[in-house]
DNA sequence: CCTTGACCTTCCCCCCACTGGAACCCCTAT
DNA sequence: ATAGGGGTTCCAGTGGGGGGAAGGTCAAGG
């Protein structure tokens, strides 16, 4: 297969493809022409690098989780801790993001939104 | 005041007031010295920007609403309508993020953690 | 056989919003 | 005189790729 095949499979551009192979999460064989060559199990790697980029793991993250991927004799115990510390900084981040949400959103109901200038949202902002 | 004052007061730290003077921002005088010297009107610009940055909104946005800040010929409905602009990106990613937390919860309840190396979190990553 | 157009290659720069660090200057206290 | 804590500039790097140039390769159509 060579990049545009698995790029359309795994749903990951052949820029980002490219970029991978670069930082060493795989390594495509070379046909004589130079094109890269993949095989099946390179494209499931690219298939989990997609979802797992997807589910918001670093690439460092998803290197750690390639290895434990690929290794049969691997503890779930491992896998599942990587997964917690992520899912505790989605929990951290949506904290924080539904904290911007209550404040702008309060905010915003304050605001009249007419053609006069007095506005509380920069009112509250430039407070000192 | 000298640069570490305001960064002090305003939550900045002195590299990003340099790089806000350096992209438009802030305009500072200058001491005898080559000090950047801060006037009370810089110092309330440094504290809007840190207080909109932290509500997620971009250099640009933050740009838009300086701009309005300091007209006082400004409507109201101009800054209301970047704020709700801003309030549906946040809303965006807070449904993107809570996508993300379902999957990803739902995932690590179905994986034992134990020493052995079944582990659904990887099969449902790598499945094609 | 030639051309066309889609695909592939490497290379380098660009994005956002900073952060770190080097090398140097300035000011005050001891 | 020196030590230390300011300040200054400039260059490079972060994460995770994207854009686009300049050129090689391949299959199909005329």
């Amino acid at each position: 297969m060579n990049i545009g095949s698995v790029s359309a499979q795994s749903g990951l551009s052949a820029k980002t493809i490219r970029y991978y192979e670069d930082i060493g999460l795989v390594k495509p064989l070379r046909d004589t022409n130079g094109y890269r060559s993949f095989q099946e199990k390179e494209l499931h790697k690219l298939t989990f690098l997609s979802r797992a980029r997807a589910l918001g793991f670093t690439i460092e993250d998803c290197r750690a989780l390639l290895a434990l991927y690929e290794d049969e004799t691997r503890a779930s115990a491992d896998v599942k801790r990587i997964a917690q510390e992520q899912l505790q900084m989605i929990e951290k981040k949506l904290v924080d993001l539904q904290n911007m949400h209550d404040t702008l959103s309060h905010l915003i109901d304050e605001c009249a939104g007419d053609h006069r200038p007095d506005c509380p949202i920069l009112k509250d902002l430039g407070k000192v």
